[in-house]
DNA sequence: CCTGGAGTTGTCCTA
DNA sequence: TTAGGACAACTCCAG
């Protein structure tokens, strides 16, 4: 007797069995063979960051645990893995939920193409927006440049987002192994070093840890979101964005539990959760639209503008070691968990590009190595608004005082010390500017500047001056 | 077709 | 001590 081959179902931005389009369609069509493939290939410069593969190594293996050890891996190259799949194992149907890099829309153009000359049925879907870029546009045509109309005008009279599909029932899985299918092991994710262990020990990861994260969230930190997501010391931001990232939650579980829980909440926290989530839209549709966002100046005129070629000034950076605290706290936070709080990235972004001079690639660059929650889109369309140079961007006069920051989002100091612990010793008002304290207080600190704890590397005013003159001169 | 108000996240100076 | 204004330029859209 002879079975009807499996169709193949493709993970990719969408690691979760919950409100998966591309999931339910495969299971009506009957067996399904789930599989993943490390795309490093299509990829190039944009290949996943180390901490976004550590994440996804315990991600994918959460996925496996919930397919019963069925999912199957592979490595390289996409176009020939899945051409291969189909020819050898006679598949006639190939499903997946669409993502939005330029590179994987070429690829699965590709793909998309090559197997409809080979009579093999494809079916995409959309699982990680709320708004797919194409389908929203200005009357004239052009695509949204500000945020505001975008959100207001372009999505939220277009269409309210789709419910969540129930979870798929009777999911029928092919277990035979794929020729060629690797363990996850394979995939070499996981860095040589150690350094994802302590990195990872701050997270759960996978769809049912994303779930449960949600459910804390909207039950325990919605109602004070507005005010609370601004204070990096308290734990009142959602911190879902590596679970959005990966797909192990859809932005539409998100959007409508927190609809629902804003009958209960009350305030403004909802709705301004709920902007945010239309913010990782935003900068999905401008990478869409403008592919060259991640490379390129959204605004041209910022082409011109000479920026700073300092090594041993990134460095400082990267490690956490400007001597501003508020600043090396965030940079350590990032080495040290995969995350930086949002009040800190743009605090830290403003000190690299205005004070420093430095490219706003070089920090995005670091940002994308060193993310759990790296995206393409969110990271070059914020970092690009930081420079000025973004859509929508800050005015080049806005300069974050990295001191007044502190004093204002960290009144008593205690995020700076948990990334800071040299500074604990300190009283309050010093933790923000150590080297303003008096030799003797700093003596009975234990601080001893620059052995301690760094010497600032710059001074914010005459570099504030500076950045205001040069950014400026571009108008 | 023109016009004017509003627009995620600040800082500094002056009165 | 504190509040208000200046600091651009541009996009979007209602009137």
């Amino acid at each position: 007797m002879k079975s009807r081959p499996p169709s193949l179902l493709w993970f990719r931005q969408d690691l979760r069995l919950a409100d998966n389009p591309a999931l339910r369609a495969a299971v009506e069509a009957g067996f399904v063979l789930p599989i993943y493939i490390l795309d490093d290939v299509n990829a190039d410069a944009w290949k996943m960051g180390a901490a976004s593969r550590a994440w996804l190594q315990h991600s994918l293996a959460a996925l496996n645990q919930s397919l019963g050890g069925r999912l199957q891996f592979f490595r390289g190259d996409a176009r020939s893995v899945i051409a291969s799949l189909v020819e050898t194992l006679k598949i006639d149907a190939v499903f997946w939920n669409r993502c939005y890099e330029p590179w994987r829309i070429d690829r699965d153009a590709q793909i998309k193409a090559e197997l409809a000359s080979r009579d093999v049925e494809v079916r995409s879907f959309n699982a990680s927006l709320l708004w797919e870029p194409g389908t929203i546009r200005k009357k004239d045509g052009t695509p949204y440049r500000v945020f505001t109309p975008y959100y207001q005008k372009g999505c939220l009279l277009l269409a309210p987002p789709r419910q969540p599909l129930a979870q798929a029932e009777s999911l029928q899985l092919h277990d035979l192994e794929a020729p060629g299918s690797l363990s996850l092991q394979a995939l070499e994710l996981l860095p040589r070093h150690d350094w994802h262990r302590q990195l990872l020990a701050n997270w759960k990861i996978g769809e049912a840890a994303a779930q449960q994260k949600l459910e804390a969230f909207c039950t325990d930190t919605l109602g004070d979101y507005r005010r609370g997501r601004d204070f990096p010391a308290i734990d009142a931001t959602s911190r879902l964005s590596p679970h959005l990232h990966f797909g192990e939650l859809s932005p539409h579980q998100a959007w409508h539990r927190v609809e629902h829980a804003a009958m209960h909440v009350g305030g403004d926290g909802p709705a301004h959760f709920l902007r945010e989530l239309a913010w990782r839209e935003f900068s999905c549709y401008l990478l869409y639209h403008f592919p060259h966002l991640p490379e390129k100046n959204f605004n041209p005129r910022f082409d011109g503008f000479e920026w700073l070629q300092d090594d041993s000034g990134i460095l400082h950076w990267q490690k956490g070691n400007t001597g501003f605290p508020i600043v090396d706290a965030g940079l350590r936070e990032l080495w040290q968990t995969g995350y930086m709080h949002n009040r800190v990235r743009m605090i830290v972004a403003s000190f690299l590009i205005k004070n420093m001079l430095i490219h706003w690639r070089s920090g995005a660059d670091w940002f994308w190595d060193c993310l759990v929650d790296a995206d393409l889109a969110s990271n070059s369309a914020s970092w690009q608004w930081c420079a000025g140079s973004g859509a929508d961007a800050a005015p080049y006069f806005r300069i974050f005082n990295p001191v007044l920051q502190s004093e204002k989002f960290d009144p008593q100091g205690e995020y700076l010390i948990r990334y800071c612990p040299e500074l604990t010793a300190l009283p309050v008002r010093y933790r923000h500017k150590p080297w303003e304290a008096p030799p003797e207080m700093l003596q009975a600190a234990g601080v001893e500047l620059g052995v301690d704890y760094p010497r600032p590397i710059l001074d914010l005013k005459t570099t504030r001056e500076r950045a205001l003159a040069r950014f400026k001169a571009l108008s």
